[in-house]
DNA sequence: CATCAATCACCGTAG
DNA sequence: GTGATTGATG
């Protein structure tokens, strides 16, 4: 007991062994967050104040559970499966598959992921003949979501104009479809468990009084619908509330865009009349001059519960700064130094490339690739979500539920089977008319693409059968036979890669069986639903890591590249608009630099591809917000000379250099009341030119009379 | 009904 | 630049 104890500094030692009663923990980035957790169950589970049965902990990401799990199994001479250990969604998911019934849910349901859900509304959208121009499905997805995450039903939710009435409508709609279906999309787990505990009284009353000791991890991501999800499990209001202990950091909320309120961080300290609020300001991972950049930028943000972070640690190096010309002189700048880095010692698996946005991997991927160093990419294009893998689990789906219609569609004719569009729709037809699944009104469907479709359920019949008694991996690799996935992979001529994910997956279902607590073909689907990023095929291997930020929250490593450092993309030019959108933006920034533990480089490009189209942009703002005497410019000078901003390598979209009386396309110019910008791009000619330039901030794009313009060259 | 080429829209972060 | 969608052709 006093080993688990020791090594823990006043303030964590306090936060570990407070009395069983709602605490707030304000915990700064590498101020041993996860440890204080950890030890903080480990102490009550051996003082024998908390059984493990009454101990729920939940967390955002399924690497924060497994490492909360992997660290509790090395304190504690347990089995730490006997407490509820996960995410929000693993755990409703958890909760929902042992009620189904009470749920109103078949006990096979299916979960949706972002991409199903979008299938699922556009088919929605179809069949209802709905305009979708005036009702865009990606948009309506979010309004679904965005409802269902404030705890809306659509009978629930106010319209005022006729575009959300009818916006409600067809969220009514797809509630049908999906129960019809048994299907549940993300934000469907958690509001279906919600109103599972909130409807049945002996249920509720059964899991209050067994977690008596809850404890939250990112507090500040919560929603609102996960906040009420909490009261709701720990008896708030009730004689006996369960103990809440909150740990979470204002400063790090970077989630607001799914409905993440740091505001329950502030009603949690009065609703549940906090007493105990611990702050953990001792940072405990990166060098000080990391850290005063950390603290820099933050102190900007004017909406903070006050937090300061310092270190026992010397200054250590100075932040490096890199401006590139382009994208690709950025990236391959930062493999270089990679390179040397690795030649001098450092691991891979140490050094991290981060950026704001998924679509700039790519040239990173690129350049890494080429140089034939190991790298590991994490989000984009998940495992689980690739096209064959997707094909393959909706044959499972199929298996376990054959009334979900998104996973009929997608293989149906997958391999082709002869079965058309035309066939498809008389089925959709008489499957309204029926009310029933597309699987389920086949056998009623007369005529020739009745055949064939006839001919596709006995397949999965047949599957069924065949299967039936089959361990996992068996199942899935009869399933890749039978279905002529294998078959038709192995025709295509860049099948290959395919293939081997195929294998893969077999890999991934053993795997799943050796460790899950239900091993069973429904689990597995569950699993890749929930966990579709956490499979690699590269996975062990000493490798560079590339990822979002917002993916390297609540990672550290070494090195940390910070990569596109420009107005625009970061912060990125949708959330300048946004209410509190900045602020935001700044937390990003703030959680990016405090991943460093001894070394951090930023860098930047001056013109980047995107959407198939070169971008010209200027530096951040938020380098700006770092003290000067902390960066060592890596370039010769803070800004080039327009002579030298020029793309030294002009790719075939900008080569055609245009007369702009002296003025050159990506030339820096300065002007008298917007200040430095970026010529972006020209047209018309003569006294009837215009040139767009970008100035960033808060003037950003402009086209301006180039013949009234007071320009000169920055 | 399948295949291929051409065209279009899209990339902001995630369980 | 990529992946989805549409249109012409066999």
């Amino acid at each position: 007991m006093s080993a688990l104890l020791d090594n823990l500094n006043p303030e964590q030692l306090a936060a570990v062994t407070l009395p069983p009663q709602p605490a707030l923990i304000l915990a700064g980035a590498g101020s041993g967050k996860t440890r204080v957790l950890t030890t903080r169950i480990a102490w009550l589970i051996s003082t024998g104040q908390a059984s493990q049965a009454s101990i729920l902990a939940v967390t955002f990401t399924n690497k924060a559970a497994k490492e909360m799990s992997a660290r509790l199994a090395a304190m504690l001479p347990i089995n730490p499966r006997g407490m509820w250990i996960g995410t929000f969604h693993g755990l409703c998911n958890r909760l929902l598959r042992a009620h189904s019934r009470d749920a109103g849910l078949p006990e096979t349901f299916q979960i949706l992921d972002t991409a199903d859900q979008l299938a699922a509304i556009k088919r929605l959208v179809k069949a209802l003949n709905v305009d979708d121009e005036k009702y865009p499905p990606r948009e309506l997805q979010h309004f679904i979501n965005a409802n269902k995450e404030a705890g809306l039903r659509a009978a629930e939710v106010e319209a005022w104009d006729e575009w959300t009435r009818k916006r409600v409508e067809i969220y009514a709609e797809y509630e049908r479809q999906c129960q019809k279906e048994g299907v549940v999309d993300f934000a469907e787990l958690l509001l279906r468990a919600f109103e599972l505990l909130s409807r049945n009284e002996p249920l509720r009353l059964h899991y209050q009084s067994r977690f008596r000791h809850i404890l939250v991890d990112e507090f500040q991501d919560t929603n609102h619908l996960q906040y009420e999800w909490l009261k709701l499990l720990a008896a708030y209001g009730g004689a006996a509330p369960a103990a809440v202990f909150a740990v979470g950091d204002d400063d790090q909320s970077i989630y607001a865009f799914r409905g993440a309120d740091v505001g329950n961080m502030r009603d949690f300290e009065r609703q549940f009349a906090v007493k105990s609020v611990i702050r953990l300001e001792q940072n405990y991972r990166s060098h000080g001059n990391i850290l005063d950049a950390a603290n820099a930028i933050i102190a900007n943000n004017s909406k903070r519960l006050g937090k300061n972070l310092w270190t026992e640690a010397g200054a250590g190096e100075p932040i490096r700064l890199f401006e590139a010309p382009t994208d690709i002189d950025e990236a391959r700048w930062i493999v270089e130094e990679t390179q040397a880095l690795i030649r001098d010692g450092a691991a891979r698996s140490d050094i991290a490339v981060l950026y704001r946005s998924n679509a700039q991997s790519r040239v990173l991927e690129h350049q890494l690739f080429s140089t034939g160093i190991p790298y590991r990419v994490y989000g984009g294009l998940r495992f689980f979500e690739r096209q064959e893998i997707k094909h393959a689990l909706a044959y499972l789906r199929l298996l376990a539920n054959p009334d979900d219609d998104t996973a009929f569609l997608r293989v149906v004719n997958f391999p082709t089977r002869g079965i058309g569009a035309r066939s498809i729709e008389a089925l959709a037809d008489s499957a309204r008319t029926y009310n029933a699944s597309l699987y389920a009104t086949v056998p009623h469907l007369a005529g020739r693409p009745g055949a064939s479709l006839a001919l596709f359920v006995r397949l999965i019949e047949d599957m069924r059968q065949a299967t039936r008694d089959l361990p996992l991996p068996e199942v899935i690799d009869h399933v890749l036979d039978a279905s002529g996935l294998r078959t038709h992979y192995r025709a295509e001529r860049e099948g290959e890669e395919r293939l081997s994910n195929l294998d893969e997956l077999l890999s991934a279902a053993a795997n799943f069986v050796a460790e899950a607590e239900e091993p069973g073909l429904a689990g597995f689907l569950a699993h890749a639903s929930l966990e579709a990023g956490e499979h690699q095929a590269d996975a062990g291997q000493d490798a560079v890591q590339l990822m979002s930020i917002h993916a390297a929250k609540g990672l550290e490593f070494d090195v940390v590249f910070l990569s596109g450092l420009e107005e625009g993309l970061c912060p990125h030019e949708n959330a300048i608009s946004e209410p509190d959108g900045l602020e935001e933006e700044r937390r990003l920034i703030y959680v990016a630099v405090t991943r460093a533990r001894k070394r951090l480089y930023l860098s930047l490009a001056q013109s980047r591809m995107l959407h198939g189209q070169t971008r010209y942009s200027m530096k951040s703002r938020f380098i700006d917000e770092i003290p000067a005497g902390l960066i060592k410019w890596l370039t010769p000078a803070a800004r080039p000379a327009a002579e030298r901003y020029f793309d030294p390598a002009p790719r075939k979209a900008q080569s055609q250099a245009k007369d702009l009386g002296g003025l050159r396309i990506g030339q820096l110019v300065s002007h008298p009341k917007f200040g430095q910008g970026v010529i972006v791009s020209a047209e018309g000619a003569g006294s009837d030119a215009r040139i767009q330039i970008n100035f960033g901030g808060v003037h950003g794009m402009k086209w301006l009379v180039l013949s009234l313009a007071k320009l000169t060259p920055a």
